[in-house]
DNA sequence: TTGACATATTCCATTATGGGAATATAATAT
DNA sequence: ATATTATATTCCCATAATGGAATATGTCAA
């Protein structure tokens, strides 16, 4: 078997710097691909590449405008991404992790402390 | 070029569906390999192998205990995901897509109503 | 109709994944 | 030393993604 196609979901879709980068470019805007192109300073058919992987998995729509397609960014289609990660946020500050780190910190101010 | 390696972030390595099933299951315990691999129902190098992906990302870290290696999740890893998707948090009841849902639920509504 | 513009698609090479099976390594017990 | 247990690694295969270049498609303008 093959990775996880990038068009699977979400998850995969984000994976892509390049296309968290656009994401991030796009969000909150309507535009054409050759405006994209311009704010992203890549090639046009890299542009469409990326978009439409981003179209697939739903985090993008389009919209024919004459000769123009204007995408925009559906930002819902990235909650799943977040809630995902959300749901260990209890651990990020109170996990045996920290309870090293918490340990090793306690030997250094006792030492630097008195 | 080929697509981003599993083991470059956390948004890579936890493209895989699997990889986060194993997140799910271990998070807040620690495990061996083997207790994992019961958990699961997979195989024992496929596990391995997923965990040495987690590993490399930092996402579980790793710790010899005699012929054991117990496993446990470092969920702060997964912060930059979260705090990745939330940024857009703005966007997804709100967004131009929401908009379009809206007039279009209003004509519905209109006719529904009367 | 022809040309210019906007965008998508195809072809290619490189790279690497995930699964399965087999095997190697490491540690313990006898 | 040897067998056993625990885990990692290697080999193979099928799949596919990325970037680049070239090209196809679609739309408007003259």
């Amino acid at each position: 078997m093959a990775r996880t196609s990038t068009t699977f979901d979400a998850f995969n879709a984000i994976a892509e710097p390049k296309r968290r980068a656009l994401i991030e470019a796009m969000v909150g805007k309507e535009l054409t691909v050759n405006q994209t192109v311009e704010i992203m300073g890549w090639k046009q058919p890299m542009v469409s590449k990326h978009l439409s992987v981003l179209k697939q998995v739903g985090i993008v729509s389009e919209r024919k405008e004459g000769r123009y397609r204007v995408y925009r960014v559906n930002a819902a289609r990235l909650k799943p991404v977040q809630e995902w990660a959300a749901q260990f946020e209890q651990y990020w500050s109170n996990s045996l992790d920290c309870l090293e780190e918490y340990l090793k910190e306690i030997q250094s101010n006792g030492t630097n402390d008195g």
